[in-house]
RNA sequence: GCGGGCAUGGCGGAAUGGCAGACGCACUAGGUUCAGGACCUAGUGAGAGCAAUCUCGUGGAGGUUCAACUCCUCCUGCCCGCACCA
């Protein structure tokens, strides 16, 4: 058997055997326990396979390769989620159509994920773009329509002047969109929207019921953006209408000099006296030309104008002038603070500039050079004076309460999210517009509505859909009144295809529901979701509201999808900078595959670094790697005639076994591969002792992770079955414990000494041979040992007077 | 400003409060080789010493403890996310 390692031959070989024989397919309803792994499906681009993916697919398919071995029933499927603007953007550069290019892409992305010998349940391949699947989005939009959680709305939206497209907020980075790094401007369109804010408060609260990473959670209760407040009414002179503001800080109530609307608030027109009229129009226009980025740039500089109207001051009766300034945010809290320049550092700027009136209300600061925001006790205050500020903030409410001139609120920084895309490449929505009968759904039965195939799909440039340019696919019947309508032409964002994709798998052809509810009931939740940390604020949040809101209607089982949830780090280049094609640094899987074979870039992958934090790729490293499987190989070959282990090898194979169990729960993929090197280390020094059966184990052992070349191994060493029908060991902790160790002895603290002792020596024996040791001697003479301090197994601690 | 995190050799990193630097890379010396490479052996935190051994050492300053990379307080620097959110 010895011949020369070679994962070039040896790869394919088993790969094909696997495959073949059906290895990694999921049994719905086994009596085995289930376990659910998961992966975010990769986007097909054109630019193939990147080794990021190999990152957290490796560690995953580890995972789910021991699982199986132990005797879970494990989901461990793949798909696509393949519509969307790169691939849009591609073919309009390339002239070749989205559906061919994103054919090529995923039979690329297919050989190379074959090639790393991953093992996904193919036979539930999905893919977003198959009419079959969008079928079922367009069917979940429909029960939203339905339970008035999608609705339209004319709304100033982000807009990309490049890709000619409507951005959701968090697609708009820094004020740039998030693809082509254009700068976004405001532009205002009909728009489909979702209610997300609407399950705001259970997205935050249901976060206690699931395993995710700490920083996960707070980033998403801080998108969400939950405050607790007062809406204040603050009562115009000469009209009806109030204007409603919200603060956190109604203990400062006393201390407001104006009140400040956005530029977009709807009373603006009406407050603007006739003395003011041109001013202020030519303000709120080129307010409204600026971008959002633009206004954040010039955050520094507050500006405003003064509408020349007053309102009243529901605290003490004060007249308030009314401002427009465009550092106040449209679209939170109605548009409207009141301005307490004393007690915030934004309204102390405006009102120092605009030499508005700076009261003091709360004391402890020096306001005369700036705003003091902490709490403290009331003054100028009135009947509230000597205060604390928050037995203040609730008595203020409830003042205002008794007048209903204010009321307890909560604000939330989460928006609603817009649906509509103005692209050919996404799921058409399925709604029909009638000039009689309005927006129309389009009835289930005629699901789906296809995505027509034309030559013609470039943006428009008005900000239409291309959709809008075929007529005679535009132009149908009212399901409602048989009357002429049109379809909307918009589609959807890519995330729509994301949200649910998971449930999918469970039943990847079902033409009669989404999946099958028994199914889902079976393997649902998901028990382990690694993904990017990019995601935590839109497809993570996104699925657990589309999950919450399908849980609401009585699809799917439990309230949230992912029971435990890993972020992996990037990738960087050697460089140290992002890999990317304009740097010309990028590593191509491939190559790292051809060159020294998919085991050698699995294990790397994993022992680079901790798994979850970002690092840059170096090629030095992968050869470490591949030189520790021609140890192993080497040492199969040399070993298996052996007989049986000695006491010291036997134990190390049982402490591998132990660490990986241990670390592989706790996601620290780098210190088993140490491990796994260590034992061969020690194995290669003690070769006449290494037995048979432990070649065996440590063979199981590495299996997960470097799966070809254990199974070559184990094939050579004469068995007929597959290494993964071998049962998973158990650590045997009897075989752990040594006979000897080695005893430190410290004096202070400090080690001075070591001993070689049997393990279960006792306290006694141990300060008898400790102390009689010369080392020791050398530390003790002449002082009077105050303590000792045995632990066992470890060290022995000598306390003397210094 | 708010939230989360990080700081350990030349580099990536390891250490349930118990031998700091495992493992890998790089490097040095020797061996092997026609050569390059590969491989084998030994060494490799800093300083002192022929050596045994000793001193210092985990961003900085304190503290808790017999014992601190690890726990607590403060400070500094860096990374990620959000950000005129009232």
């Amino acid at each position: 058997m010895i011949q020369e390692y070679n994962p070039q031959k040896i790869e394919p070989k088993w790969q094909k055997f696997w495959e073949e024989n059906g290895f990694y397919k999921a049994e719905d309803f086994s009596k085995k326990p289930k376990k659910y792994i998961l992966i975010e499906f990769p986007y097909p681009s054109g630019e193939g396979l990147h080794v990021g993916h190999a990152r957290s697919y490796s560690a995953l398919d580890a995972v789910s390769r021991k699982k199986r071995m132990e005797g879970f029933n494990v989901l461990f499927p793949i798909g696509w989620d393949a519509f969307g603007l790169p691939t849009e953007n591609y073919a309009i550069k390339t002239g070749i159509h989205p559906r061919i290019a994103t054919e090529k892409n995923v039979a690329n992305y297919k050989r190379q994920l074959k090639s790393l010998g991953l093992s996904f349940d193919w036979s539930r391949e999905i893919n977003t773009t198959d009419p079959g699947y969008y079928k079922w989005t367009q069917w979940i939009f429909l029960k939203l329509f339905e339970k008035g959680l999608a609705y339209q709305a004319e709304i100033p939206i982000n807009f990309c002047p490049a890709c000619k497209i409507g951005l959701a907020n968090e697609e708009v980075v820094g004020g740039k969109c998030e693809r082509c790094g254009t700068e976004v401007v405001k532009k205002t369109l009909k728009q489909w929207m979702i209610k997300i804010t609407k399950y705001a408060d259970r997205l935050i609260d249901d976060l206690k019921e699931v395993d995710y990473p700490e920083r996960v959670k707070a980033q998403q209760i801080n998108w969400i953006g939950k405050s607790y407040g007062t809406e204040i009414d603050f009562e115009l002179e000469n009209a009806e209408e109030r204007i409603k503001v919200f603060t956190t800080r109604t203990d400062t109530l006393f201390g407001v000099t104006a009140v400040v609307l956005a530029p977009e608030h709807p009373l603006v027109q009406k407050l603007i006296t006739k003395e003011n009229e041109e001013k202020i129009k030519e303000y709120i226009e080129s307010a409204k030309k600026k971008s959002d980025f633009e206004r954040e740039k010039l955050e520094k500089e507050k500006t405003g104008v003064f509408t020349g109207s007053y309102c009243v001051n529901p605290g003490n009766s004060e007249k308030v002038p009314i401002w427009v300034g465009d550092y106040v945010v449209a679209t939170y809290g109605g548009g409207a603070v009141m301005m307490v320049p004393a007690h915030d550092y934004r309204d102390f700027d405006f009102a120092k500039k605009y030499g508005l009136k700076i009261k003091e209300v709360v004391s402890g600061g020096a306001i005369s050079k700036e705003a003091f925001v902490d709490y403290g006790i009331l003054i100028n205050s009135g009947e509230f004076d000597g205060l604390k500020s928050e037995e203040a903030i609730e008595k203020i409410t409830k003042f205002l309460e008794k007048k209903g001139l204010g009321r307890k609120t909560i604000q939330y920084k989460l928006r609603d999210w817009i649906f509509s895309r103005q692209h050919y490449w996404g799921e058409p929505i399925p709604i029909i517009h009638c000039e009689k009968c309005g927006a129309v759904p389009v009835p289930e039965k005629d699901l789906p509505v296809e995505l027509p195939y034309v030559e013609k799909y470039q943006p428009t440039g008005t900000g239409e859909s291309p959709l809008f340019a075929i007529s005679e696919w535009v132009n149908t019947k009212c399901p409602k009144c048989q009357g002429s309508a049109k379809r909307e032409t918009d589609t959807m964002p890519n995330w729509a295809g994301s949200n649910w994709y998971y449930l999918r798998y469970l039943d990847p052809v079902n033409d009669k529901t989404l999946a099958d509810a028994k199914k889902m009931k079976y393997w649902m939740p998901i028990d382990w979701y690694n993904g990017g940390m990019e995601h935590t604020t839109l497809h993570l949040l996104y699925s657990r509201f589309i999950y919450k809101f399908l849980f609401d209607i009585g699809v799917v089982p439990q309230k949230e999808p992912y029971q435990k949830r890993t972020c992996h780090g990037i990738i960087l280049a050697a460089d140290g900078r992002k890999m990317s094609k304009s740097f010309g640094n990028v590593i191509n899987p491939d190559e790292i595959v051809q060159k020294y074979g998919a085991d050698t870039l699995r294990l790397y992958e994993m022992f680079l670094g901790p798994f979850d934090q970002a690092i840059a790729w170096n090629e030095d490293g992968v050869k470490g790697v591949y030189r520790f499987l021609e140890k192993v190989w080497n040492l199969v070959s040399e070993c298996s005639k052996n007989k049986e282990s000695n006491q010291k090898i036997s134990s190390a194979i049982n402490k591998l076994n132990k660490k990986i169990d241990e670390d592989l729960e706790a996601i620290k993929f780098n210190t088993i591969i140490s491990s796994f090197m260590e034992f061969v280390n020690l194995s290669q020094d003690n070769k006449k002792e290494v037995g048979r059966e432990t070649i065996e184990k440590f063979l199981i052992l590495l299996s997960p992770f470097a799966p070809h070349i254990a199974e070559e191994l184990w094939s050579q060493l004469g068995h007929k079955k597959s290494i993964f029908f071998g049962k998973w060991p158990k650590p045997d902790s009897k075989l752990i414990k040594e006979k000897t160790i080695t005893l430190i002895i410290q004096i202070n603290g400090k080690v001075r000494d070591k001993i070689e002792v049997a393990a279960d020596i006792s306290e006694d024996e141990a300060q008898r041979l400790t102390i009689s040791r010369e080392n020791v001697k050398k530390w003790t003479q002449g002082k009077e040992i105050k303590k000792i301090i045995f632990v066992p197994n470890k060290l022995i601690n000598i306390v003397v007077n210094s």
